[in-house]
DNA sequence: CCTGTGTATGTTAACGTTATCATATAAGTC
DNA sequence: GACTTATATGATAACGTTAACATACACAGG
């Protein structure tokens, strides 16, 4: 079944095609300049013979990979999924592939995956968040290529930027809890150092609350990312337990805040009755859940989009200056919260 | 900040090092026979330039890309994306890099996605599922690399598999439910054409069904795949319009599951105690959610820790024959079935 | 002292493609 | 009919690394 003697290369279509190497190898590329009759029959030929054209090759002498390298925290998130998913549309025109990585929300593995990613050569880097090791910063801004960081907005941008302030949007929510004239508000998760998004939330969370004069202590600690439905429930015990008289909780995402809710339905603690549910990410559980949980949506989508745009725009050098596109999350009132 | 002199390569280092660039390209490769004190001088030197090496380069000489392609039908999915993680860990340890696709559960786009793939001259394939176009086939068996098929069993392997029956596994969860007394049991999802291991499922439900003597007409189509939990939710609503004596209902997946139950929630009808719901796959959802949901495991991580180990051994000549992981699904009973 | 063995390094050419320049023919301009 | 312009193809060398082979030296055993 596998074929022992060697792989074709381009030499052995242009034999059997009558032409020269070369040709072949512009047959091969859309929009150059060959006769359509001499494409055809030299595809038909590179057919015959099983021909794979060699990125490799190609990659080394133009020195063009077509790599994109990217990293998100994790796979298993639909978030950084949809942001990942309209950036592999958004790129596909063009021809490039993405190198998918992921860090486990850890600035030392980030550094790793980068490092590795470097010696593709990719032709754009895009990383989550604004937080990287000296090294990482490093490798980045000597590749001299485009880099779009994602999902934040760093004090101090490697390159372009697609994202929101977290801890804004959080601020935002708290503001519309305090307009329903809520006072004792908590914040489920966002203790993990890791967690950089998260922190920003919570720290959100915290500025908002002093800002209107309030208890901002009602943090509880969900550990280390990802924070997930099961941590939102054991978080949300430990708040019935310890301040049962809270009117809200914040959670650090939807899904924590799925598993606060699971968690109050049983111990038959009414939502929203008794407490007020309120999650970030516009995860599709929040949606359908009864009731359906309150949450800030950040358009993951839509950051992916963006990334590809200005991707292109820097790639075809349209883009002198480093570029900060603002995301502007919305908040999505739903049954979780009176 | 960009650099704009050309990056360096090995032969700088050379220079700067003192040694040849052999020695250089010796010093970076791990378990090369290079003095201790030498490789440290070159490695400072490197540092110095800011030296990245090359991996494009040194994959055309060496014919040795590092490259592992895999193909899953959705990156926002929990149960593929815990493959794919297990198969990234597993492949960590021997330098093997993952270039991941998605095929929107579509084989042409699966076609697309390997060919472009193939040109980068990965090392092995690993694909889902085991329907394929006669493109797709003929491509992965003349690469003449190691192909794994998962999620699946199928009827004419490329290479080696990593899966389990998928009709088999709801099989036994018909079973289970007609175990328990139950005659009028319903499917959701696994309706359409593209979405492979949800037809097989539904064929076990039907299969199982027959064998039963039961009716196996109580089918409610969710559309083209994602099925997610919209769409569960939707097909809930039409079962209980059409069939409201149904007593258990069989989803496609935990996620539609979870819709399905919702749907239940907000219509009043209760579960387990008016009907019964079961879903595939074992989410976090479906452990978390008030009731719990019965599913089925199908061990997502397993599949790609052993698809790494096979991969392995394959890699390293030790694989004669292909070779067929059959995964055991287990049935968890929770809460939402009686 | 010779030979064998292991360690450490160097030399040469090659991996498969394409950038670059050169060439050839056809078609349009005055 | 000489002169530009466009179209189509070929020849040559180079991208940055490493496989394969060669070399040099140290040290062991006889």
């Amino acid at each position: 079944m596998a074929n022992l003697r060697k792989a074709p290369t381009m030499l052995d279509v242009a034999r059997a095609a009558g032409v020269s190497p070369m040709t072949v190898s512009r047959a091969f590329k859309p929009g150059a300049m060959v006769n359509d009759q001499t494409r055809a029959r030299i595809l038909a030929a590179a057919d015959e013979l099983g021909y794979v054209f060699d990125s490799t090759a190609s990659s080394l002498r133009s020195q063009k990979t077509d790599f994109v390298a990217v990293t998100i925290p994790s796979l298993n998130n639909a978030n950084f999924a949809d942001t990942v998913g309209a950036l592999t549309e958004g790129l596909k025109p063009r021809g490039l592939q993405i190198l998918l990585g992921y860090t486990n929300y850890d600035i030392i593995e980030e550094e790793r995956l980068i490092a590795q990613f470097m010696r593709r050569k990719p032709q754009a880097v895009i990383v989550t968040g604004g937080q990287h090791t000296p090294r990482t910063r490093d490798l980045l801004r000597n590749a001299a290529i485009p880099i779009i960081e994602t999902w934040d907005l760093p004090q101090d941008p490697l390159g372009h930027v697609v994202g929101f302030s977290n801890a804004q949007a959080v601020q935002a929510m708290v503001d519309h809890f305090v307009s329903c004239g809520m006072t004792r508000i908590a914040f489920i998760g966002g203790d993990a150092d890791r967690d950089t998004r998260g922190l920003d939330r919570r720290r959100g969370f915290m500025a908002a609350m002093q800002r209107h004069g309030l208890d901002d202590t009602r943090l509880i600690a969900a550990g280390p990312p990802p924070i997930s439905m099961r941590e939102g429930a054991d978080s949300m015990c430990q708040l019935l337990d310890n301040a049962p008289d809270t009117q809200a909780v914040i959670c650090v995402s939807d899904l924590s805040a799925f598993g606060a809710l699971s968690a109050c339905q049983r111990r038959g603690v009414a939502v929203p009755g008794q407490i007020s549910i309120a999650g970030f990410g516009n995860y599709e559980v929040g949606d359908i859940c009864v009731p359906s949980i309150t949450t800030i949506d950040p358009s993951p989508r839509r950051i992916g989009e963006l990334s590809a745009e200005l991707l292109s725009a820097a790639l075809d050098g349209r883009l002198t200056e480093p570029v900060c596109h603002e995301i502007s999350p919305r908040i999505l009132l739903r049954e979780s919260s009176v």
